[in-house]
DNA sequence: AAGTGGTCTAGACCACCCT
DNA sequence: GGGTGGTCTAGACCACTTT
């Protein structure tokens, strides 16, 4: 027999810092502490909670942090109203993310070859038109159905060429691991929409001129090396994305 | 004669944990601390910059805050590879953007009438159908061509009518500025993708079946009270969003 | 000059992980 | 038990803003 732990309470057992940043949270969202609004100096929230200095500021960074004040030096710390019409979204890696869904994402190559590099990814890679390069295809499924179309321009490394069998799985990250002087430090995406072409569309098992997320990527390694350029393609009736908001 | 300051070379007048911050981060960017790495210990840290645990700490933070630390009581302080395959996007608020830009928005009003509330705004907007709302259709332009349409319900206030001036400026924030209760405190935003329907198509001087952004958004003012539902259709061709780089 | 946030120190104890 | 990060204190001085 097993049994079910109950779960705490921890409200009260949770750091001072923490509580301190829930309890002027809820007093904002109760409308207790309105936009504009300054609040006590540090000190006097020192004495009113019977908190060190240090203590204060941590929570009060939980905050800044999170949009809801703006501190100003020798002015004080002022209440920010939110941003009702933008936000932040989170576009997670996909591989990333249907491992920890414990769906392993498939993605058989469609087309790998050896290119004489155009000047459009010559000039994203900052190499010179006609180097060979990586060129890749691939379909990435998650729950038995295709979601992304990935596209990409891959540098060449005649030392360690990559077989065909390691394109075929994982992320740029998981393709470099053993490549010490390309691994992956930065990637710059660009967020874009379209519309499906029809080759697309055939690849996606959808329609074509359905609307479609775009994201253009970068992957920059050590010493400002450019290793990949690409982009890829997320269906727009599989896919949206919820704002950020950020737990006390 | 007006002399141009010569921006002076701050970087060794930056604060200690900044200094520290930088000095980590671009050893992670020239590949000489690699993802999986293991920090020396804090107290080691210390020693070695000669500084005391809570700046070496406030150093540590900024780059966990960035995801390129990760912490792990008991265990130590590891580094982390950059998520290359996903990012962080923000979709600044149109007004304020436009606002910052110098160019102030126009937003004419399309629509604007007080409806008998249907099925899916007043579910939305935790109301009962049948209850009055306020409809509002405007179009967003800035630089001199239209950009995004937006379309919202908008809580009635008996007490506190809406004037049609009112309804074709600025934001819902500014909207509910002398509505002491209903002043937003969060808004609830989701990210999707579509294409334009013929009379967004006109609206917007664009084109049917361009893939367009779509954002909808819930609107809540204190005491979870939720004042406004709609949605933002932003142009396909007018609109693209970098991923967030947080400067060090 | 007074008040505010920004930076920093030296030291303490606790919670968690590993061996 | 020893090492690690997590929390917290009391106090200091500095930089900036306002009066």
């Amino acid at each position: 027999m097993e049994f079910v732990e109950e779960p705490v309470e921890r409200m009260d057992e949770s750091p001072a810092y923490q509580k301190l940043a829930r309890t002027l949270h809820n007093q904002f969202m109760e409308g207790k502490l309105r936009p504009g609004d300054r609040l006590p100096p540090e000190l006097e929230i020192c004495e009113t909670f019977g908190l060190s200095r240090i203590t204060v500021r941590q929570a009060l960074a939980i905050l800044v942090e999170q949009g809801l004040l703006r501190r100003e030096q020798g002015r004080g710390t002022f209440v920010v109203g939110p941003r009702v019409d933008g936000g932040v979204f989170v576009i997670p890696d996909f591989y990333e993310e249907m491992r920890l869904r414990g769906r392993p994402t498939i993605a058989p190559l469609i087309t790998a070859k050896l290119v004489m590099i155009t000047s459009i990814p010559a000039e994203k890679l900052g190499i010179v038109q006609g180097e060979p390069a990586i060129y890749l295809e691939r379909v990435l499924s998650g729950e038995d159905e295709p979601l992304v179309f990935d596209r990409k321009y891959i540098l060449y490394n005649p030392a360690r060429p990559l077989l065909e069998a390691e394109l075929g799985e994982g992320s740029i990250t998981d393709l470099f691991r053993e490549f010490p002087d390309w691994l992956p430090v930065k990637s710059d995406l660009y967020l874009t929409v379209t519309t499906l072409s029809s080759r697309e569309a055939e690849l996606l098992q959808s329609t074509p001129g359905k609307p479609a997320f775009c994201i253009e990527q970068l992957v920059w390694a050590a010493n400002d090396l450019r290793v990949a350029w690409g982009w890829m393609v997320y269906r727009g009736d599989r896919f949206g994305f919820p704002s950020m908001t950020r737990p006390i």
